[in-house]
DNA sequence: CATCATTATGACCAGGTGGTCACAATAGCC
DNA sequence: GGCTATTGTGACCACCTGGTCATAATGATG
């Protein structure tokens, strides 16, 4: 009794020869990341790709279905793309480890699927984009969940202030992740780092630098490290 | 042989009794903020304004410049506020004393200006709007040129950590205040710390908390205050 | 009043959209 | 081959968009 989810393409396209299926649905995200929900256009995709509009519309419902379809590709690279990249983690891991990991995932997520990073932008803050808060959240919850738990045990262990809730905590790790990243894929974001133009190295020293100054603190203390 | 911004209204629209006008930026604003550039329909507007489109096209020259007309109101409220948040600055006032200053002027223009943070927010993460990084910029300027001296001062003065170089400093408070202020705005984005359900004295213990925890970091330190 | 300049109007246009459907092509099977 | 079910097709539809323009209304000036 497991209802068809909205997004779900017609059995006629999991029919399809995967390379023709993939070709579509590269062309489907192209499409969706480069123009956004509402300018996308169906017609320059089956264009594109050489196919007919009726052909489109017998593989998905409608527009909202397709582009749920896409999203949910996406959701399934990020989720894969953060469990190989915290799967070995120890249960009494570091947390500052896994935002490093985190970090470094997300910018290898964003140089291998620009595309899938962009369409997520574009959700974050495009205007009636079908069920966006859902989407948002979905992609969300992932970070916080696997945040959490390890600031309640840095906490426990007095590795992690105890003076600052731990809603705080996740809220400044969440905001410094979250905005680096974006200032790494939009260098208008990026308040002046420069992020785009620096090489594997650089950025690696500048991940650091920044866990390292969420650590610290912006004051300066007596024994200066 | 000024030349005319392409965001001038005509003189037609200059003239128009203060009301009107006042009455058409309005509904312009909405629309734009409501829908975003792309789906904004200027025959909305002047259906709910009660105008022939044909009047709209003899105050502005096509859609895109009545967009920058309004961007601009924005920007001039936008400066407004923060000259008035910061004009009694002493030359060697304290870095921290402006972030809250800056934080509450900000919470206060979402409070009485909510469509034009809306208009601010879709101009940073929608395609395709007319000059867009041009927008941005111009608006971001605003608080780095603020910052920036003030943090070379503060760690002059020894009160900010040397160990951090200036762009992180100013990278690191302009993630936070903006993220703050967006999870404010949009309560899905404000990871968890409940912003948009909070009262007036939460969201200032809120702010303070945030500014000391940038001050002394997520670590644990010896001497915990 | 008449004359002229300015402003308001809305029917109209070309272009684009998501979506449909009668039909053509194909594939599988006997 | 012939028959059926599935898949591919693109002309077509209603709808909406930003933008135009001939015309009407209004205001100002004498």
């Amino acid at each position: 009794m497991m209802q068809e989810r909205l997004s779900s393409p017609t059995n006629t396209f999991s029919k399809l020869p995967a390379e023709k299926k993939a070709k579509i649905e590269a062309a489907l995200l192209k499409e969706f990341a480069d123009k956004g929900y509402q300018k996308a256009s169906l017609n320059t995709v089956v264009g594109s790709l050489g196919i007919a509009k009726g052909s489109l519309y017998q593989y998905f419902a409608n527009k909202e279905s397709i582009f749920l379809y896409i999203f949910d590709l996406f959701t399934a690279k990020v989720k894969g793309m953060l469990q190989r990249s915290s799967g070995h983690e120890l249960p009494q891991a570091d947390l500052w480890q896994a935002v490093r990991r985190t970090m470094f995932a997300g910018i290898a997520f964003i140089d291998r699927y620009p595309d899938f990073y962009q369409l997520y932008l574009n959700v974050l803050f495009e205007h009636e984009v079908p069920q966006r808060e859902e989407l948002i959240s979905r992609v969300r919850l992932f970070p916080m969940e696997y945040f959490g738990p390890l600031v309640a045990l840095g906490q426990a262990q007095g590795r992690i202030s105890r003076a600052v809730p731990l809603s705080m905590v996740v809220f400044l790790i969440d905001a410094s992740l979250d905005r680096f990243l974006q200032g790494y894929a939009r260098s208008y974001l990026d308040g002046g780092l420069g992020l785009a133009t620096m090489g594997p190295s650089e950025l690696v020293a500048e991940v650091d630098l920044l866990i390292k100054t969420l650590k610290n603190g912006l004051g300066s203390h007596e024994d200066q490290g």
